[in-house]
DNA sequence: GAAGATTGATCGATCAATCTTC
DNA sequence: GAAGATTGATCGATCAATCTTC
């Protein structure tokens, strides 16, 4: 169907622009904003490595790599558990998220140029009940 | 908005699964496939490497390795233009139209699967006219 | 000098293998 | 031995630099 080619065609144009956008602005890149979304969400604790990575749809292994960078940025903390030491936790610094609440200010306004604004507030619902339909998990 | 969210998601985990499924049964990723596409929808004699760079959202540079891939495979030829030398042409060969064939069972296979079947004709229709008042570039 | 394409260098994503703790 | 996470190795995407033809 051409409707589904429009939908990625849509879809990648927007992506490509959010995350060059926020990368100018605040040298994050979108799985680096997600990251730290998902963890502004969390419980102060923070969260495990692996729920992080199932949050964000990200493999494993490239979320360890990518929470290296956001310590080393001073964006994040790991510490582990004291109850099971196998487990690492991940929560956000104050930088974090200070730099987070400036991202989102970035972030929110393209998604609403791209997104948002375009629509009329039941274009939004109905496209809410679709994807409900097609995405039952979600 | 969650729309947006739900939209993030639902395209990820699809796409993922679609490139994870073309992948196993025929051996090609999601780009790969979509260059077989554009190639097959355009003439015979084939698309210069820029248009089918822009056509298909990927870096030039990006496109040049993909090609690189696809004629070691054996499944699409580069030749240059007599007119203009600078420009390279790149054409499906028989094996490449034969693949591209089999590839497209399973892809709108999945397509349906995971899009198509789980909405009604109206509800195609509708995401059709939202998607064209987000994206009017189309 | 610009347009078109390719190559060099870098960087992030991922799988498989490994390490640690359970 | 399995669960959780990390590291080694590979592979693809991209930018900047280069090469060729206009």
């Amino acid at each position: 169907l051409t409707v589904w080619r429009h939908l990625l065609q849509y879809h990648r144009r927007t992506v490509h622009a959010l995350d060059e956008e926020l990368r100018a602005a605040r040298g994050l890149d979108l799985d680096e904003y997600d990251v730290l979304v998902q963890l502004a969400e969390a419980p102060p604790e923070g969260m495990r490595m692996g729920d992080l990575a199932a949050a964000t749809l990200i493999a494993r292994s490239s979320c360890t790599r990518l929470v290296d960078r956001l310590v080393r940025a001073g964006l994040v903390q790991r510490s582990s558990d004291r109850g099971d030491r196998r487990t690492v936790v991940v929560a956000l610094t104050a930088d974090g998220r200070a730099v987070l609440r400036r991202a989102a200010l970035t972030h929110l306004d393209g998604v609403a140029a791209r997104f948002a604004d375009r629509l009329a507030p039941e274009d939004v619902a109905v496209l809410g009940r679709i994807l409900a339909r097609l995405d039952p998990a979600g």
